[in-house]
DNA sequence: GTTCTATTGTAACATATTGAGACAATAATA
DNA sequence: TATTATTGTCTCAATATGTTACAATAGAAC
């Protein structure tokens, strides 16, 4: 099956997904390259006839990062006549060597249902789609320029993860199982993008009775060594 | 122009509308009333294809209510198979007179692009559809069904209404320019569905330094009477 | 006018939450 | 054994919120 099939998918109808990582300190997100442009873009797809509209999320999220169960959240759709660029496409379905009617559907206007996720950086198993060179990890506060609105869609993105973040406590998807309270800390800083005073946020954090204490972890660093948390299962 | 045209619109793509009044302590949204089945839905449409989304839900809202310059906001986009029901939009044309070819646009599968809009109830002069009998008014705590998957659309949108009350203050879009404190109230309980604090309320409110007093309303009422308010001007 | 009632605006105090600093515990190293 | 960096927790101060109290009034009843 490629890209190019006319039937099966809804016109006018796309999503994109910013997926969300967290790796050294740093908030990242997953990137495309499509072969030959150097073009930059957030992955997505389209959606199928048959097919619930988050199916189709959680679809394209499993094709890139080989992941099932994600915390996934739809959070605005994009449709402004400013982001209809036809000529955008066909340069990248030309570099990939296909040659379009100028009314094949690809070409058309799209809305886009856009959504973002938070995954576990370690457990990700990167694959390009099969009109990019690669997908890769990008830091999201020196985000290079993406095609059409594609940065305005991580702007909104980070906005509703920092709005979540004080409702939910979804922090803990972007981590491992067990993690230390440095850690958890760390990802409220860099979703936040601002220091945040060690003792309040454990205080605050372990008041919230939603994390279960394991064992030490002995990093072979000279000090006391810290706990292990994991959230409580429900 | 009616509503049977099949150029001029995007398919498989339609916006509906949680329109918000506040009115004698209740917070109400409208409703309309399909011809001949008494069927009601949330006021909606479809994209011009070459109007930007948010556009098409201003002209929407412009439409029923009469108003502009609205606070509208999109929150959620409904995309499920399961609201894939071409009988009941096939059921509502035949009973305003039109027999569609079983592939008409109209009766494809639609992903609704959901918005809220907070209007002062007294400005708007509703005016049905060509497909309904009537638009009016109904209470947020005891609606009736509605069609497809409505009710699952208002009960979203006064979520995330609530959820938005508490960062954004945009409670006063209920009200009329000047109001009392206890009118601005009566707007936090009805949305949160439970009695405040009258003090603490109040001082909330004035220490937030968002509110211009202005002179005392006197109702005629045998007691004190309250001074009215407005937001303050950006 | 005087008294009464309902409601408003604000003060006062109690309680809860958060900010900020201090300090003992401790895992490795020198 | 002393040193260093970091962690977990405590304490006290500063804010914020919950709760009660009370004076100020706009009319109505008399």
């Amino acid at each position: 099956m490629t890209v190019l099939e006319t039937q099966g998918f809804l016109p006018h109808i796309a999503f994109d997904s910013v997926i969300f990582g967290f790796s050294k300190g740093k908030l990242k997100i997953l990137l495309m390259e499509y072969h030959d442009t150097g073009w930059l873009a957030l992955p997505g797809g389209f959606v199928r006839k048959e097919e619930d509209l988050d199916e189709a999320a959680k679809r394209g999220l499993k094709e890139r990062t080989g992941l099932d169960n994600i915390y996934l959240e739809q959070f605005y759709t994009f449709g402004n006549m400013a982001r209809f660029k036809p000529e955008v496409m066909q340069t990248i379905l030309e570099a990939n060597g296909f040659f379009l009617d100028p009314d094949h559907w690809m070409l058309d206007r799209f809305i886009s249902v856009s959504y973002f996720a938070l995954i576990n950086f370690e457990k990700v198993i990167l694959t390009p789609d099969e009109l990019s060179d690669s997908i890769a990890w990008y830091e999201i506060d020196s985000l290079p320029k993406l095609i059409l609105d594609h940065n305005a869609i991580v702007a909104k993105a980070l906005q509703t993860l920092r709005e979540n973040l004080e409702r939910k406590l979804i922090g803990g998807n972007l981590l491992p199982e067990r993690f230390t309270m440095n850690e958890l800390q760390q990802v409220y800083e860099a979703i936040f993008g601002e220091k945040i005073r060690r003792t309040t946020f454990q205080r605050k954090m372990l008041g919230l009775d939603i994390l279960e204490r394991h064992e030490k972890l002995y990093t072979g660093k000279s000090h006391k060594a810290p706990y292990l948390y994991s959230f409580k299962k429900v």
